[in-house]
DNA sequence: ATTATCTATAGATCTATAGATAATGC
DNA sequence: ATTATCTATAGATCTATAGATAATGC
């Protein structure tokens, strides 16, 4: 039944990263405590050996999650310092995706789970803002802005933009609409 | 206890009513039918008379609340016609406040919902489209663009932005950073 | 006679905990 | 001896339904 240190510590890690894909998936009630285990192929009464509560358990999935995607946006960034432009096209043509709209499990948490988190308590808010603002500090960079306020300014809206029209994207019927959102907020930042 | 037809048409309208603000409050799982028949003054069982389940009442909710609120925007839309410029000033400035960031159970649908909607039947969805296309319209008529085409881009990316900045000042543990999103994006449409 | 609402409950969840088990780490 | 995981369960929900009740509408 038990494990050594170093396993139980990989089993820890494995309930973070599948919690992160079901919570994304399913939304912060849509998923239980059992079955996030399941899925990690651990059994339900030893989640609260690693956590403290399911909310706990969001916080640190969905810090995981943005501070990953914040590495990756500044990754693209830093690749052509040069032309900010060129690694502006590249972030939001991959966030302003079919792909992204139809694999929400992979995707940006603040889309799936922002309206969840302004719900919840501290932790989670807490978690969710740091990686948002790490976002908006990336785009910041690749701004075309004169000063620094007017990037900043740029940022935000773009930000509250792409987050918008992926999840607005997700939620319409019409494939019409969804496709004419993405389409028209990626020219906006080209 | 039984009651007249025309009482039971208001009580239905009631539990329509009551759950619109108490869906956008809580989110779709965090309101029980038991607690929203409570909330209209009647009891649970008596649910079931009036809706086929609680999915059906919110598609019923959101389209009502959504309905209403284009309505509103038209309004104002329609109010100064010669100046597209001042109708969006005061749609945006009201949809970007801190009040409506603290009342979302008054608010939009779609910023408190969206995301739950995504994950749901196709009621819902056409519901919220239904909405999100009629605030779409109306933006589209005051955009400044110089062709139509212009402006329905205009449209889109600002309605988009619009939920996005909203729920992002919702979500954020920081008032500081929800007041700058707020503004950005109020002076990006002023 | 019809029917809107009520009480009561079925059956399935949910989060969290208690205590047993068995393997690790000393 | 410690502890990671297990089984089992407490206690509180949840949606939906069955059947009783009592007032309306014919």
């Amino acid at each position: 039944m038990k494990v050594s240190r170093e396993q139980a510590a990989l089993n820890r890690e494995r309930i973070v990263e599948v919690a992160g894909r079901l919570f994304r998936e399913r939304g912060y009630d849509g998923i239980g405590v059992a079955d996030l285990m399941r899925g990690a192929g651990l059994t339900h009464g030893g989640f609260y050996g690693h956590f403290d509560s399911k909310e706990d358990l969001l916080a640190e999935a969905c810090g995981r999650a943005l501070e990953q995607a914040v590495l990756r946006w500044q990754r693209v960034a830093d690749q052509s310092p040069e032309q900010p432009r060129a690694a502006l096209a590249q972030l939001s043509a991959s966030y302003l995706s079919k792909k992204h709209v139809t694999q929400p499990e992979l995707g940006c948490s603040i889309t799936t789970l922002g309206a969840d988190a302004a719900r919840l308590g501290p932790g989670v808010r807490q978690a969710m803002t740091a990686g948002a603002r790490g976002q908006i500090g990336v785009l910041q960079q690749l701004m075309p802005g004169a000063d620094e306020a007017e990037r900043r300014r740029q940022a935000l809206v773009a930000y509250s933009g792409m987050i918008g029209a992926v999840m607005l994207a997700r939620m319409s019927d019409d494939a019409a609409l969804s496709a004419e959102l993405l389409q028209a907020m990626t020219d906006t930042l080209a």
